[in-house]
RNA sequence: GGGCGAGUAGCUCAGUUGGUUAGAGCGCCUGCCUUACACGCAGGAAGUCGGGGGUUCGAGUCCCUCCUCGCCCACCA
């Protein structure tokens, strides 16, 4: 424990970057991030376990708000339970990001000038593993400085040789239940990365682009009749296979079956029909580009037609598949998109453009790159998904999941009833290689967990698939594969599987959320996590999301180098609510994080004049304060205290379901991390500090007995609010409670940390009576404080108050030295009566306040003031009187309604006989 | 095209099952460096609750409709 002359000394000034990097390292020593599986009660221990797994930040990223607000949440929950007693843990992990890094890794080659062709892929990989372990990581240091509380023992990484046993085991298990399988068909495809992408990697971004009208000669027919089709992509017409038509439109049907000569590429195709056609729509007819577009795909397949594909992977116009000499040589190697201008440039010449009309449509983008995604036939494997979405949606059906805020199920349980195969192969260089071998020789395929160096039937040489899996298909396994599936003997995941809570942003419930649960049915038979909590984005003031590129970001570094982590936490805390997005001022930081840097100063002052107050010496436990020891104020605090601490709790509500499943009255409460520092910020602020503290200073000043009472219940109600805000503010709680001088009985928890959580005390005194009673004074002292403000009265200018109470007298002559030294006047109870020339006020209880003004301010003025409020009043209370009268509402009003409305007209009338009573004081006669 | 959310004080947002004088923080105005704190203290101004209609004794809250913004989903080329 620090000496006295320590405490004396806390600097006037708190510096969190003093004291923030020391204190988490003491955490760390000491181990108390650390979570034990032989504690878990799951294995025989004596604590409820609660997980939270980190959604894995990729491993180049660099920390931005994005994260900052993510992992504060985390933290907040995760050091609740700590304190609650759980035996907690929060397992941090890196995600190889295979597009991402891959990208970032062509980059660095492009600038050197060359591409990773020149290096081939083993020197690709060497050298983006070096990459990684260079810089890799530095994003979960960074998460060191916001006080996250994460169990680095246990950091994971996706790419790692554990979790990649977890991703093959996955791979091969799924294949083995048939849940995989290799389909040859039109996927998106990014020309800028070189690899295909699942529905989901391919973002909609609405658009206005053209729709171009084509004709199309009919062969064999006069006059040059042609049959006119509407396209958005006059590219892919090489592709073309067909035109059709529906079957029932009578503009084409007898032409069902001719044939349309396709402009450029010279080659007749069939008139088809096929009910997939719009009539409606266009011109009615549509081409048929059966390589190039998923619907013309399964178009292709009813009719078993040809599949050319006119396009190389990079984009550029060629004659790869089936196409024959479709693509003109002057067409080859041109970009699509200048392919487009010159087509249409050519069709325009030759009298076969139409028309040309402008059209809104959603075209797909690399979710990477933003390239335009390109629609290409080819052969992938995929995850047969409905099996194993089943279970996923029972669970947030049937409230084994929760998801907040309650909006987010019905877009889960939407995209689930509607799910599509995942493609799950890349052709990246970088990722988890597809556990596939193939024989060329006995012409087999072998699906194995292990290496395969030669085949089992024939002993001929094998190649593995040269593709790699989809980064979420690692990440998808990160619950159980972090904790050590595919071990089933592993002690944390015996431990600590189910986890309890996934924190996240919408953004990837798809991507990750919904995949994880079925996961978590798949492998291990019971959902990953009971809650699901999305939060809101980070936004500029003009809400638009932060992000480097747009340069709009903010770096938590710097914010927590200039405001504190603390301050940085707060404010993210504070400031967000429910999964609502939570606006940052980039240009102006001190508006942003001021507040919350200015919470802390708060407490380090209070800290500061306990501990030169109080000093160091142990005090009296608040347990053994007899009711007669406490004063008025000192049970006014405990009790709001009391309150306090039932506000939080309530706030942060339940951390798991009762029996497994979440019940409707508790499914959607709790996680309200606003609702709770608000609480605490309350409570700290305008009741201990305005008023609490106080009060307690001519009390501590008088010495003796009461002194000691004093003490202890400042020292005891700081300590509990410490506690309270230490998840949301670690290191300046932290700081000021291991400087509490402890009371004389109780044993000393090292670090706060770890500090049981509060629970509200027991009271044996009356609450209520002592919570209205020190209400009374606090209105004594802001009626005196609006008296002097209401006639401007200098703080310098002393005024006497007569204060006439007849039922409450004692009080206010107990506490007249408070309410003296509170409003800067000088107290006398049972003054004299009201008179000309006098301020006036009158409490709630009727207790007479009186400040003769004589000589001091303009009576004249206040005197029209006074009037007009009086006037208001009464109107007021006209319609007050008129609502009473009224049959309607005295019928069919809840009775308890009509009674309040009673009490309450009551109520206005004596305040009413006081503003006149105050009237005829100040304005005489 | 389908679905969801939002529109309340200058800004960011609270407003429980409808109950009658709509709240907080920041900002703004006034006065104070009162021996924990000017990163502070005290006092104050400020809202036709997006528009319109309806239900009701009573609507920010329920219903209908329109407007504006945002998000998610989507194989009409």
């Amino acid at each position: 424990m620090p000496s006295t002359d320590e405490l004396r000394d806390l600097p006037a000034q708190y510096n969190p970057a003093d004291t923030e990097r020391a204190i988490y390292q003491r955490w760390l020593d000491a181990g108390i991030f650390a979570a034990d599986e032989k504690r878990s009660s799951r294995n025989g221990g004596d604590r409820t376990p609660f997980v939270i797994v980190m959604p894995p930040p990729n491993v180049t990223a660099v920390l931005h708000m994005g994260h900052g607000l993510n992992n504060t949440v985390q933290d907040v929950i995760v050091r609740w339970r700590r304190m609650v007693g759980d035996e907690a843990l929060w397992v941090p992990g890196t995600d190889h990001a295979g597009i991402a890094t891959q990208n970032i890794i062509e980059k660095q080659l492009a600038a050197e000038g060359r591409n990773k062709a020149d290096l081939g892929r083993e020197k690709f990989v060497e050298r983006t593993i070096a990459f990684v372990e260079e810089t890799g990581g530095e994003i979960l240091r960074q998460l060191r400085a916001i006080g996250a509380s994460a169990d680095w023992n246990r950091t994971a990484y996706t790419f790692s040789p554990e979790l990649s046993i977890g991703v093959r085991e996955a791979f091969v298990q799924l294949y083995e239940r048939g849940l995989i399988y290799r389909g040859h068909r039109v996927i998106h495809w990014c020309p800028r990365c070189l690899t295909s992408l699942s529905d989901e990697e391919a973002e909609h971004d609405e658009e206005t682009g053209s729709l171009y009208h084509i004709a199309y000669p009919i062969v064999g027919a006069k006059n040059n009749a042609a049959l006119t089709v509407a396209t958005t992509r006059p590219e892919t017409m090489l592709g073309d296979v067909a035109v059709a038509v529906h079957p029932d439109d009578d503009r084409y049907k007898q032409l069902i079956g001719n044939s349309v000569m396709l402009p450029i590429a010279d080659v007749e195709i069939p008139v088809i029909a096929d009910e997939y056609v719009d009539p409606s729509f266009g011109t009615g007819v549509v081409k048929i580009t059966p390589a190039h577009d998923p619907n013309d795909f399964e178009v292709g397949k009813r009719h078993s037609l040809a599949m050319p594909v006119v396009m190389s992977p990079d984009g550029t116009m060629a004659n790869v598949t089936d196409a024959g000499q479709r693509v003109p040589p002057e067409l080859i190697g041109i970009d699509r998109f200048e392919a487009r201008v010159r087509i249409v440039r050519t069709l325009e010449k030759s009298k076969r453009l139409i028309k040309v009309e402008s059209h809104q449509h959603a075209v797909r983008h690399c979710y990477r790159c933003d390239t335009v995604v390109e629609p290409r036939l080819s052969d992938q494997w995929f995850v047969k998904m409905e099996p194993l979405a089943k279970p996923a949606l029972k669970a947030v059906r049937d409230g084994t999941i929760r998801i907040l805020p309650e909006r987010w199920e019905a877009v889960y349980i939407n995209w689930l009833e509607n799910i599509r195969d995942w493609n799950i192969s890349r052709q990246l260089w970088w990722g988890h290689r597809i556990p596939v071998w193939y024989c060329d020789r006995c012409n087999c395929q072998i699906v194995s967990r292990t290496d395969v160096s030669a085949c089992e039937k024939c002993g001929g040489e094998v190649r593995q698939d040269d593709d790699v899996l989809d980064t979420w298909f690692s990440s998808w396994l990160f619950p159980i594969s972090t904790l050590g599936w595919p071990d089933k003997s592993s002690a944390a995941l015996a431990a600590f599987y189910p986890t309890d809570d996934l924190i996240t942003a919408p953004e990837i419930l798809f991507f990750w959320v919904a995949r994880m649960i079925m996961a978590g049915f798949a492998f291990m038979d019971a959902a990953p996590f009971h809650t699901v909590y999305l939060h809101g984005t980070v936004r500029d003031m003009n809400h638009v999301k932060m992000s480097k590129s747009l340069g709009n970001g903010i770096d938590p570094l710097d914010v927590v180098h200039s405001y504190g982590a603390d301050a940085l936490r707060y404010t993210v805390i504070a400031g967000m609510g429910m999964g609502a997005d939570l606006m940052l001022d980039p240009k102006d930081l001190e508006r942003s994080f001021s507040p919350g840097r200015n919470f802390a100063t708060k407490l380090w002052n209070i800290g500061r004049f306990l501990l030169s107050n109080i000093g160091s010496e142990a005090v009296r436990s608040v347990d053994e304060l007899s009711d007669k020891e406490l004063t008025l104020p000192d049970r006014w605090i405990l009790a709001r205290l009391n309150t306090t601490i039932l506000e939080c709790d309530t706030a942060l509500g339940p951390a798991r379901p009762e029996k497994g499943k979440w019940r409707p009255a508790e499914r959607y409460i709790g996680l309200r991390l606003s609702e709770y520092a608000e609480s605490a910020r309350r409570f700290v602020w305008n009741e201990l500090a305005d008023w609490y503290l106080e009060t307690t200073k001519t009390r501590i000043a008088g010495g003796g007995d009461d002194a000691q009472v004093a003490r202890a219940v400042l020292t005891h109600t700081f300590d509990y609010a410490l506690r309270l805000l230490h998840p949301i503010m670690p290191f300046i709680t932290e700081t000021l409670w291991q400087r509490l001088p402890v009371p004389v009985t109780a044993e000393r928890c090292e670090f706060l940390a770890i500090a049981p959580w509060p629970i509200p005390t027991p009271l044996s005194r009356d609450d209520k009576e002592a919570v209205a009673g020190f209400d009374l004074v606090r209105e004594a002292i802001g009626a005196v404080r609006q008296i002097r403000s209401d006639y401007s009265i200098a703080p310098a200018t002393s005024i006497d108050v007569s204060i006439r109470s007849s039922r409450n007298g004692k009080l206010f002559a107990e506490h007249s030295p408070v309410i003296g030294r509170l409003s800067r006047s000088v107290v006398r109870v049972d003054g004299q009566s009201p008179s000309a020339g006098a301020a006036h006020a009158v409490l709630t209880d009727g207790t007479e306040l009186i400040v003769p003004l004589g000589g001091i301010v303009d009576l004249k003025k206040e005197c029209g003031k006074l009037r007009a409020e009086l006037e208001q009043l009464d109107k007021q209370l006209d319609s007050l009187s008129n609502r009473l009268e009224n049959e309607g509402f005295t019928s069919r009003a809840p009775a308890h309604v009509v009674e309040a409305e009673r009490k309450k007209k009551e109520e206005w009338i004596k305040r009413r006989e006081q503003l006149s009573a105050k009237v005829k004081a100040v304005c005489g006669g």
